[in-house]
DNA sequence: CCTTCAGCTTGACATCGTGTCAATTGACAT
DNA sequence: ATGTCAATTGACACGATGTCAAGCTGAAGG
């Protein structure tokens, strides 16, 4: 339970990255965890008081590689509203196919485990203020179609953005990355800016 | 594993629909449907293969009970395109919180047992179906948006309109049955029927 | 009255993954 | 030498699903 930088601490993280990259999406067992990383099973117990913290960790650890916190930047940088929304948007449909199979586990893990639940939830959380953020933006422009509040705009906005609808699309559906993101911020757009399908049009 | 109606069976499927309005979701074991019923465990193999599978045929009792195929009827009557989307957009969020409860644990399933995902993929595509004739309603009426495709624009009222979005607003979001409905209805108008923000705003 | 048979019970057992525990080893530091 | 720390070994408990063999019971049919 060391909470410490030690190495074989590391190694598991690493470990875990790697059997998750590797595509073995539900089915990757403490015990496969523990043999990759090089250590007995038991061992890892000594890190991580169970799979629920081990895999929260982990997606710590991939936040620092994948650098998560410098990808919403741009968006905060954009001048006027729609453009904030527009970088929102696209930063955080190019940022799910990255993640997704380190969430993936996790999200899994929510119905049996209050602890995995709430890790999610807070992820989810976080995401939801760029969500408010990016329609506030347009609030501020006196751009927000009249036919929502800044709250439900929020809302709406956020389910769109579940990652469940981005599984949704390209596995059911089948879509490419690129029509996703195509059609994702269209759709917003639409909804959540005034005349935005003229403008849209125009831009086109 | 008598396919027939024998009384036992239906006794079985009873009791799991009884626990799962109750409210003990995923939490329903095999033993806990068998004590309801008034009998062993071990005997509800005798009627069903697995878990899935009486998950599986809950459901179609459950279809039976909630006359499911009478719902969709209103829709097909619509005489216009915007009629009939609004109509069945109605119908099936009308539906959603009524098999919601014996939905979950199917779906809860899905990432574990392959019979279970495909059940539930099934009737998701059926669901697709109702979608893709809304659409083409829409498009007969020449009153698709010009932005999509029949196929794409099929594809994102079908993503809308899944479970977990429903889910996701009632539950993540706290909204109201009759806000969830309001949302969505309009959401749909103003994306897949030309000019719909327009005809929205006049029609409110 | 006796047999047969289906449907259920009883009790035991296998499997799988998680999580726990006690005793031990090996290395390194004081 | 002694103590400490991390890891190992081997064993075990639990919870849930699923399986199996043997026994009970009541109703139908000779």
């Amino acid at each position: 339970m060391s909470s410490e930088n030690s190495e074989t601490r590391r190694r598991i993280l690493q470990a875990t990255t790697e059997l998750l990259q590797e595509g073995h999406g539900a089915d990757v067992r403490m015990s496969d965890i523990a043999r990759r990383a090089g250590i007995t099973r038991q061992a890892v117990y000594l890190h991580f008081a169970n799979r629920a913290e081990l895999l929260i960790a982990m997606t710590f650890y991939v936040d620092e590689i994948k650098r998560s916190n410098e990808r919403l930047a741009p968006s905060r940088a954009a001048r006027t509203g729609t453009e904030r929304l527009d970088a929102y948007v696209e930063a955080w449909a190019a940022y799910i196919p990255e993640i997704y199979p380190f969430a993936k586990p996790l999200m899994l893990m929510g119905p049996t485990d209050e602890a995995a639940r709430c890790a999610w939830a807070q992820r989810m959380q976080d995401m939801r203020e760029g969500c408010e953020a990016a329609i506030q933006a347009l609030e501020r422009d006196r751009i927000l179609s009249a036919e929502h509040t800044v709250d439900a705009a929020t809302d709406l906005l956020w389910t769109m953005m579940q990652v469940e609808n981005w599984e949704h699309l390209t596995q059911a559906c089948g879509w490419s990355q690129a029509k996703y993101v195509e059609n994702l911020k269209r759709m917003v757009r639409t909804l959540f800016v005034l005349d935005g399908s003229i403008r849209s049009a125009r831009e086109a």
